[in-house]
DNA sequence: TTAAGAATTGAACTCCAGTTCATTCTTTTG
DNA sequence: CAAAAGAATGAACTGGAGTTCAATTCTTAA
């Protein structure tokens, strides 16, 4: 009359955990972390609120996973295009074009990843998402140096600012959706600034 | 046997509501938003808790008016410094330098005006916060493109851009300063940046 | 089948910053 | 000076989100 935890057993538990990462997911991308409350995911989840203190510690432990999760898939179709074929300079502008189209498309998870007033924990979340952005940017930076494409510079800090100036940029138009036109426009200004800023460019025809 | 708001008893108030922004001014600066109450505000002004609400309907638009004033102040002396003589491309660079500078020595206050978490209303104060300064960006691009100093552009979205970096390029050293020559080298790097960002620039020598 | 122990439940609880308001103190004016 | 009205007080309250835990249900193994 022992009760040991079964391989079924297991899995069981794993699925809710699971069903609770992706009722999560769910709702941070309709309402972002403020918006979403443990009962609310619970209830999206098909489990009881306590349930979810049994898989994670707090909503911000919850959260973390979710954001971590939302990350790692988006930094890989950014590293994609980094590794891509091609110059430094063509790469980083489908680099900055990838990064902010994929944003839009997905406004409120977007939004809730990169801006979302919430809490100290969770900026640091934050920063830790950006961070390999930034860290892939650096590389086709310092590859554009060596390939004379792109100025010495620290690339550390052009980096930086490449990460803000479009989460700047998208702040905005996360919030508000644009038109197709003026989302088109503001990708291609966009693009325009960040390879400049990495380095000379041929300057275009005026007005 | 009527009483009527006096002279004098309108200078009490006033002198009592501005104890009030001083002191949340001052606290702000010290330990930010959220590390701030109600309670510690009315006893560094020397007034009760109640007062405060006499005098402001919540935190929220306390601290607003906090906000606005350091803002004010802030941004004079950055409009100085994008009035001053010189090329666009030198009053640029000096305004990145100003902006970096000032924040940096302000760290705690410039970090609450800029990145501290806290919630919507008061995130809409920030981008509020920021947008004189794009503005004022935005205009010295355009001087510089009517001057041939940088290639025509959307000035609009650069000075977004150019104000999102300066704020990503700060993030980090507003929370751990940094020791003096490091600041001075990431204030370089910025302000190099910026100035490619906004239009082409004689290449340097390489490594 | 049944007892032991694990998993689940969800109503209730905690916590706490922001806010309130009955009371007290001050000022004005007849 | 006394009455009326305003200003100030600060302990107590509140609301709501996050969290807990005693009770219940389910699973295992003898």
């Amino acid at each position: 009359m022992v009760y040991r935890r079964t391989p079924k057993m297991q899995s069981r538990i794993d699925a809710a955990r699971e069903q609770i990462v992706t009722a999560a997911h769910r709702l941070v991308a309709e309402s972002g972390y403020g918006g979403t409350g443990i009962p609310d995911i619970a209830k999206e989840a098909g489990v009881s609120t306590g349930s979810v203190y049994v898989h994670f510690p707090s909503k911000t432990a919850l959260f973390s996973e979710v954001y971590q999760r939302a990350s790692r898939h988006e930094i890989e179709a950014f590293r994609e295009v980094a590794e891509a074929h091609g110059t430094a300079r063509e790469r980083l502008a489908r680099m900055v074009e990838t990064f902010a189209r994929r944003a839009l498309a997905g406004r409120k998870l977007a939004w809730a990843l990169l801006v979302e007033s919430v809490n100290q924990e969770i900026d640091a979340e934050r920063l830790r998402f950006r961070e390999p952005y930034r860290a892939i940017i650096e590389d086709v930076i310092n590859e554009g140096i060596n390939a004379d494409e792109f100025v010495y510079q620290d690339a550390r800090v052009t980096s930086m600012c490449i990460v803000g100036a479009i989460v700047e940029a998208l702040v905005g138009p996360l919030s508000n959706a644009l038109e197709t036109d003026e989302e088109g426009r503001l990708v291609d200004s966009l693009t325009q600034v960040c390879l400049r800023s990495a380095g000379p460019i041929n300057s275009e025809p005026r007005g």
